[in-house]
RNA sequence: GGGCAAUUAGCUCAGUUGGUUAGAGCGCACGAUUCACAUUCGUGAGGUCACAAGUUCGAACCUUGUAUUGCCCACCA
């Protein structure tokens, strides 16, 4: 005999069982010819972030593929890997420096030193989060463990580069970009947030008309005015110029025209300022316009502000107003505008719009040998999908894509960071300007702008040209650049190993619908890019067959879960260590539908802790009762006794049907709560409580039992293994086999029956409810005409164990199986009489107004049934189906009217 | 401004191809409980499926419109 705790302690169990299972090595698959491959790429989190709800999802997901594709045999691959997360770490360790003292982390450290001090900091947490992941249960294969800049995936990076800088799709180009003077680097446009801001909106005088602006301080230079072509006020002064009394002196204007003026803003003219604004830069591109540049990347303005130059904005600004109405320039002020101004999502620097050199990646560039075609980038993109070698679920995210997808603009690559892949691109330049160069320790590729270094020539190399003086890009790419490789590029690509061979393309990729475009779109991109090139067939370019996209876990007012409000984050392996890592997985995935948004809070998780104690102390109680757990009973036929038996194994066999359908369509949520009701409300709830007694079918309790932990592995990996151990198994439930559902032995007589004998007792119930007769008071019930005694003779076992469970006596007159029950009554204390019981008068309302019911949907059914064009036109199963319905409630009603009739006569 | 969605019980959410009486968990009310489990068991109350019109034999589900909410993209001199 097994002795379990009363309750299931998780904390005792769930770090031995992951170590059990690691050293196993049940977590690596082997390559092999006979078994099928299945493969997941984990999104890599962040190396020095910690393991948040977002994660948890998805490892949760992820292993339930995983674990439930192993047990069926595949070989079962799911790589795990952390992301060097550029911006986001050399952000964090910056400002962690500045708190010690070091107020300039690049000028005062360099970069050799600051990147040896990111370094070691991202090792450090490295090792929390991959802690962390084990901490969940994933069973990832940890001997294939990457890191987006180990020397193989940089190699990767360089390689990709490479060949799209020889095809003409990287080039270098001017460009506004999104500069945040606080952290010093270009911000892409994903990682914009807007936030609104209450400013002054000043009219100024500038020459004949008078503009609005909010930013009188980058206007040093401006001598263009842009109007609307239609906009009658100004079409005397199109095309003119003059003289304007300016800021620091008269400058030259000219007025010119376009379509992108809204009339209705401001005054309906503005004047350009193409290095800092989006839109000017663009017009001034249009016009063939110089760029003049007045803030330099500290945010600082630059000398064409004469006595303003060396000031911050904030500094400047209301000196430049006040100078404006010196001169008698400012028209008025509306101090209530209200306008959106940008800032960098990490860190929350204002952006400041600037010119600069980047590397951009064209797009629309015809580069893929596509189906016979020549395709650009952007096509692949879409063909893959719009094809259907990729399918997105759920699939209204398709939609989502193609549109994302049609308004792509070039990728820009370059980021002004040193953490991160540097850019395999050297330029070649003077002995003097290397020389120059050499003395800046801070230098990113703005620097070689403004140094005046003179390229002579520009070079893709991974390492630095032996022939003359070559200076290395100091910036580095986008961090989605390295991870849009992963799939392959964690399975050893550029190198077509066994690996790289077997296991991709993968089966799915799983992540939130967040980062569909950061990163699933980039993969698509990369992957048939890359692949094709190589020369493989289309079929096996892509980098995945299917995406699923989770929803993202949000606190229970609906807010995204986020640190900067810590009282309603939740913290998975808090809630893992306070209710058990298999409750806090169950939390997640039930109620968590494709797309969707979930809301979470604590009592969910506690919830499923309950249920992971009810697998357990069922167990328990099946452990006493099961005399050999390691009995052979997987011939199940051989075992079954009674009708009870029949009935559960039936119920089992469905069960693993639809967990399998559930599964393969990737509804998870669905399939855990069909495990959660059966257990719960079918073998705990009538099973056990039916298989109480004399004669317990052991036999059949241990099947069942195997199966349910089977069924449940892959969702409770944890409390699953222990039990399975305590059963004796000498191998691990996790290297076991799936359950097999091949349809036969299911009894669908029985399964009728006992749900007939649990509704009688679900009544009695009531009954007794209504009555408030206590449960130690043995009372005897008639059970009335309509179930039939057939079903009685057949099930009396099972009425007979559950009439003494319930204190009752079962009388029905006239019948064989009655007669056997009356011998009951010999063995009863009390002889309660049914009618006794409750009070008849209400009795009979109730069923009279039972019988309204009965035949309010009597008549929909009978006008329904006589309508010809439902005959006619509704499909026969349906029909059948109805008459069936009539017949059965024409039945009740007979039942109701005879229920009525006696207890008139009492 | 463009796009995508959501609206179902007090709360959080399911509801697969349109098909019988719309479900679950939590919460609430009442009751039980030595015999696997108080992390338990039983019973019950609680719904105009946001609103309106349409298609259909039949609509929570399909169509159109309205309202509210959320998200994404773009723009904001």
């Amino acid at each position: 005999m097994i002795e379990l705790e009363k309750a299931y302690e998780s904390a005792k169990y769930e770090d031995v069982i992951y170590e059990r299972w690691e050293k196993s090595a049940a977590f690596v698959p082997k390559i092999s010819p006979k078994k099928k491959p299945f493969v997941i790429s984990m999104p890599p989190p962040n190396a020095t972030g910690t393991l948040h709800l977002g994660h948890a999802v998805m490892l949760a997901l992820e292993d339930i593929m995983i674990r439930q594709k192993r047990m069926q045999g595949y070989s079962a691959l799911w790589l795990p890997g952390t992301d060097h997360a550029a911006i986001a770490s050399q952000s964090f360790v910056e400002k962690k420096l500045q708190a010690q003292g070091i107020k300039r982390p690049r000028e005062d450290l360099g970069r050799d030193k600051l990147l040896e001090e990111i370094k070691s900091f991202v090792e450090t947490s490295k090792n929390t989060i991959r802690n962390q992941i084990r901490k969940m249960g994933a069973s990832c294969d940890w001997t294939r463990e990457k890191y987006t800049l180990d020397a193989g995936l940089n190699h990767a990076v360089n390689v990709f580069f490479g060949r799209m800088f020889e095809d003409g799709l990287i080039y270098h180009g001017d460009r506004i970009v999104n500069w945040d003077p606080r952290m010093q680097t270009t911000v892409a446009d994903d990682e914009l947030e807007y936030k609104e801001e209450k400013t002054n909106f000043y009219y100024i005088q500038y020459g004949p008309v008078v503009i609005g602006t909010a930013r009188p301080e980058t206007k040093f230079e401006d001598k263009i005015i842009v109007v609307h072509p239609d906009d009658n006020r100004y079409k005397k002064l199109h095309g003119k110029e003059f003289e304007v009394d300016w800021i620091n002196g008269s400058i030259k204007a000219k007025v010119i025209t376009d379509r992108c003026i809204d009339p209705q803003m401001g005054t309906g003219a503005m004047t350009i300022t193409p290095a800092h604004s989006l839109v000017d830069f663009e017009l001034a591109e249009r016009f063939k316009l110089e760029k003049p540049r007045i803030i330099d990347l500290e945010g600082k303005l630059l000398d064409v502000a004469g006595e303003f130059a060396g000031m911050s904005i904030s500094q400047a600004r209301p000196k430049i107003v006040e100078k404006l109405k010196e001169k008698g320039l400012l028209v008025k002020v509306d101090e209530n505008y209200v306008h959106n101004i940008a800032v960098n999502y990490r860190g929350k620097g204002v952006i400041e719009p600037q010119i600069m050199k980047q590397w951009f990646m064209d797009v629309n560039k015809p580069a893929i040998e596509w189906k016979g075609k020549r395709m650009s980038i952007k096509d692949v993109m879409i063909d893959v999908v719009e094809s259907g070698m990729i399918k997105i679920v759920p699939k209204r995210f398709e939609k989502i894509y193609f549109h994302w997808i049609k308004n792509l603009n070039d990728w820009c690559l370059s980021r002004q960071i040193w953490w991160g892949h540097q850019i395999p691109i050297w330029f070649k330049v003077s002995a003097e300007d290397k020389k120059k160069w050499s003395h800046h320790p801070e230098s990113s590729s703005y620097l070689l702008q403004s140094l005046k270094i003179k390229i002579l020539e520009t070079r893709f190399s991974e390492s630095e040209p032996a022939d003359g003086h070559w200076i290395h890009d100091p910036d580095t790419l986008d961090t989605w650049f390295s991870s849009a490789l992963w799939t392959f590029s964690s399975l050893g690509w550029p190198e077509h190993t066994d690996d790289l061979t077997y296991f991709h393309p993968t089966d799915v990729l799983e992540t939130g619908y967040d980062i569909l475009f950061f990163w699933v779109a980039r993969m698509i991109l990369a992957s048939t890019y890359c692949l094709r090139y190589d020369g493989l067939p289309e079929e096996r370019c892509i980098p995945f067959k299917t995406v699923y996209l989770h929803g993202l876990i949000r606190d229970i007012h609906g807010r995204k879960m986020s640190k900067s409000s810590p009282e309603t984050c939740i913290d998975p392996l808090e809630m893992a260590k306070k209710y058990g890592t298999d409750a806090v997985r169950l939390s997640l995935i039930i109620g968590n539908t494709p797309g969707n948004d979930m809301r979470l809070n604590e009592e969910k998780i506690a919830g499923y802790r309950n249920f992971v104690n009810k697998i357990w102390n069922a167990s328990r109680f099946a452990l006493l009762n099961i005399p050999d757990p390691q009995k052979d009973v997987d011939d199940i036929e051989r075992f079954i006794k009674t009708g009870t038996d029949r009935w559960i194994v039936t119920k089992l066999h469905r069960l693993i049907h639809e967990i399998n359908t559930d599964l393969a369509k990737y509804r998870f949520s669905d399939g855990a709560n069909k495990i959660y009701e059966f257990i719960w409300g079918e073998l705990c709830d009538w099973y056990l409580e039916i298989s109480k007694g004399e004669s317990m079918n052991s036999d059949v309790l241990l099947y069942v039992l195997k199966n349910v932990l089977r069924l449940l592995h892959p969702f409770v990996p944890f409390v699953t293994e222990v039990i399975w151990s305590k059963l004796g198994n000498s191998e691990m439930l996790i290297g076991d086999s799936w359950p097999k559902y091949d349809g036969g032995l299911i009894y669908e007589e029985d399964e009728k029956k006992i749900e007939i004998i649990k509704e009688i007792i679900s009544s009695i119930r009531s009954i007794r409810a209504d009555n408030k007769i206590e449960h130690t008071q043995k009372i005897q019930a008639v059970i009335y005409a309509g179930k039939s005694t057939a079903l009685l003779e057949s099930h009396k076992d099972t009425i007979f164990r559950m009439a003494r469970l319930e204190n009752l006596i079962i009388k029905e007159e006239g019948d064989k199986v009655s007669k056997a029950l009356w011998k009951l009554i010999g063995e009863i204390d009390l002889y309660i009489p049914l009618e006794g019981l409750f009070d008849i008068k209400k009795e009979i309302e109730k069923l009279k107004h039972q019988i309204v019911e009965t035949e309010n949907k009597l008549h929909g059914l009978s006008s329904r049934l006589s309508n010809s064009s439902f005959l006619n036109k509704a499909p026969a199963e349906i029909v059948a189906k109805e008459k069936e319905l009539m017949l059965q409630l024409q039945k009740e009603l007979e039942t109701i009217n005879q229920k009525i009739k006696e207890l008139e006569n009492l």
